[in-house]
DNA sequence: TTAGTGTGCTACATAAATTGTAGCAATGAT
DNA sequence: ATCATTGCTACAATTTATGTAGCACACTAA
């Protein structure tokens, strides 16, 4: 029961209403689509490079989670290949604490362990 | 080649370095992860509780979702049922922002579909 | 004691998403 | 003309998600 790329307003993967979180929800709670904005931070690539940096992400996907990033207003493609819009980077900065979030998360994961 | 759950130094799926932000992005980057913390930030509640406002999730994924966000230190439960660890709600904090943020969004891509 | 209600699941078939590999058409440089 | 690069598409195999049914347990009220 896939509803295509999630766009707020529509019903999506997960929501019947199509409540704007949860079409967002849906796009980013899709194979490669965070690390795809992640990795398109750090400026335009081409799509070889873009997969090279998402270290097993097959063609297929890629190409798949970039027309839907397109569609969705984040991605666009110019002279210098694929980058984020001006959305796009303004996601990103919501998404950049993440970063170090993870580091911690990490630290925090592997002390738990050594406890047992 | 699935490598479980994704926890931040070991090979996960979508990297086989384990860097922390990308066993993050595993984890939130599988279908309702993001909408079942969402749902949790209002507090605790019952596995048929957050069925209900997950609308669409089966049993079966939602299960599989509290196991994983459970082993990852996200979610545990009590008395008062599933609810988000100290963690969870840490990273709920990074999450907040998209509600709004996803309202912006909505309204652009409203205003573009106009434009045409 | 029994009949009901709610809860946390599991089983199982179907459908959808993802991977992995191959390769093609177009472009540009040598 | 040849070669490398780029942006894909095709397709089979595997993994993941959905949808529905229902079971075992705990608790409540009659």
């Amino acid at each position: 029961m896939s509803a295509g790329v999630p766009k707020p307003g529509s019903p999506v993967r997960g929501s019947k209403t199509g409540k704007p979180i949860m079409a967002l929800f849906d796009l980013m709670g899709r194979s490669w689509a965070l690390g795809i904005i992640w990795q398109l931070s750090s400026g335009p690539m081409t799509f070889r490079q873009l997969q090279d940096r998402c270290e097993q992400v097959s063609p297929t996907v890629l190409n798949k989670r970039i027309k839907e990033l397109s569609q969705s207003g984040l991605v666009t493609r110019d002279d210098a290949g694929y980058g984020l819009t001006a959305m796009g980077k303004d996601l990103y900065q919501l998404l950049h604490p993440f970063g170090a979030w993870s580091e911690a998360w990490a630290k925090a994961l592997s002390d738990q362990q050594q406890e047992r």
